[in-house]
DNA sequence: CCACTGACGAGTG
DNA sequence: GCACTCGCCAGTG
């Protein structure tokens, strides 16, 4: 990839190439990106998002296992949580995830654990 | 140009 | 598990 792109672009890429039914964390798809360490740089991408995006922003949650969005007001969070459910990943009622279960790469860029889904 | 804000992460108490 | 602090960067007024 050149490095000229856009700091967004390199970031819409990685997420679109999170495969379906998996999650990834904010700092994964930032270090994937070549942004190790500014997980807040994903997260404003995503959030400048032009509505109607076709990128799977909903598999980008926060390193704890959680949907973001959850917390914050609108509908967001609930858009996220059936999306993710839809693609057969299950959300608890606190609205996390188990990122042993349906974490993309995690083994590779963040814990030696390796799990077969 | 300056100040504030924000879909985060890691560390500390 | 929860609350607070610091670091990092881009967008907005």
């Amino acid at each position: 990839m050149t490095p000229s792109g856009s700091t967004h672009q390199r970031i819409y890429a990685t997420v679109k190439k999170i495969p379906k039914g998996r999650v990834t964390t904010y700092g994964t798809v930032a270090r994937l990106a070549g942004f190790a360490g500014q997980a807040r740089l994903v997260g404003y991408a995503l959030s400048a998002l032009p509505a109607g995006t076709a990128l799977p922003w909903h598999r980008v949650i926060n390193a704890q296992g959680r949907l973001s969005l959850e917390r914050s007001s609108s509908g967001a969070g609930i858009t996220q949580r059936l999306r993710l459910e839809a693609e057969g990943v299950k959300v608890d009622a606190s609205g996390r995830v188990s990122l042993v279960r349906y974490g993309w790469r995690l083994a590779e860029t963040k814990t030696p654990r390796a799990r077969t889904i």
